[in-house]
DNA sequence: CAGCCTGGCGCACGTATGTTCTGTAAAAGA
DNA sequence: TCTTTTACAGAACATACGTGCGCCAGGCTG
């Protein structure tokens, strides 16, 4: 099977995409037609059949409209919506969300492109005030995406909680000989090693968004 | 005009939601009927047509799926798609677009919240291999967003390249009664001062995207 | 009560739209 | 050369689907 694609069958994704982007739903055989200078519907067919073939798109029999488009050119659809549950700041709590403050409704989110949270269940995101994160290479005004949990295991990239003076702190988190080290991101910058019943961990971080 | 919305009104929107999360084209009149236990199309209509009058969709007449749900409830829509231009690593040229590298076709593109991108035009992202610009707070395997420009007003984040050993970094710009200083975004680090024309801007930098 | 809304029902009509059948012509094998 | 495959053309067919019409049951109002 050949692997390249006509010149008439790129002309016409493309112009399924533009359909789709202009209304929200995907163009009829004619639509096509007219879009693409395609003399008959049938030949509409007849290519949609190989695009569909060879996976760009799946097709709904006897449904009007029945396109769906795949693979990477698909605008829009995967996003995920991810809550933007308030600040973190050097010596406050942060605010963790319990499953009860869990409705999406009314509360400020993000849309963000799935590769970001990786599947991940329940990712909320906070707004850093302060420079206080400036060794995890996290700046004022950045968005962290938090991954509720209580646990981290090596090398995870953590939200901390230190008892001693109560601050939250965005290291990575090692376990050695009983106690827990906390590592900057910066390698430039030292770790701090605390026992490990003088630390919770509040969350793991899946990723930091930064508009300038 | 009364502003509540009978409960099948409700319904019919919720179950169009969830078609077109499932599917990516919206339902037929039909399809509402059977998935909302309506016994007629006709009711389906009827109801449609207050829901259009109260702005919760709009309809195009004689086409079929010819539905558009408006409203805050519509995921997707919102997201700009920036192709990944290549890396950004030390000492190497930035991989700056010309006009005719920019087919969208078969390149990897990144769909992000338009937050991001605040409507500047022909955005790219750039892969950040090493550590070499980690006193822009920006960490191995970073997107960062650059918006083309040769020139910048004092402050921005730019892409600068210095002549003397050809690298490209990024630092915050300002100009200086006729040198050029480039301000590391970490305020631990030292400034750079150069001649004007021994550097030379290659975009600005509009965002940074991290997956850990 | 007659009128007149609102909300619902069933049906049938017409068109919008997917599908298929019959050809044609140029390119590719064999 | 003959055959096969690819790509297209045109038309007819079948059905998916929006729309309009008539009707009915309650709840008002005069």
């Amino acid at each position: 099977m050949k692997a390249e694609l006509s010149p008439r069958q790129k002309g016409m994704l493309e112009f399924m995409r533009e359909f789709m982007e202009e209304h929200q739903f995907p163009p009829t055989v004619r639509d096509i037609q007219a879009g693409c200078n395609i003399s008959s519907t049938s030949v509409v067919d007849y290519n949609l059949r190989i695009l569909q073939n060879r996976g760009y798109l799946r097709r709904f029999a006897d449904v009007s409209r029945g396109i769906e488009l795949l693979g990477s050119s698909r605008p829009g659809r995967d996003v995920v919506r991810v809550p933007i549950m308030g600040n973190i700041a050097a010596g406050e709590p942060l605010p963790i969300p319990g499953s009860d403050t869990w409705h999406s409704g009314e509360m400020e989110t993000v849309d963000l492109p799935p590769f970001l949270t990786k599947g991940k269940e329940h990712v909320f995101a906070l707004k850093v005030k302060g420079t206080s994160m400036i060794d995890a290479l996290i700046a004022d005004g950045d968005l962290v995406l938090l991954e509720p949990a209580s646990r981290a295991s090596g090398g995870e990239m953590v939200a901390a909680r230190l008892h001693e003076n109560n601050e939250v702190t965005l290291k990575h988190f090692f376990i050695e000989n009983g106690m827990v080290r906390l590592q900057p991101a910066n390698p430039l910058m030292d770790p701090i090693f605390v026992r490990a019943d003088q630390v919770s961990v509040q969350g793991k971080v899946v990723g930091v968004v930064r508009s300038v």
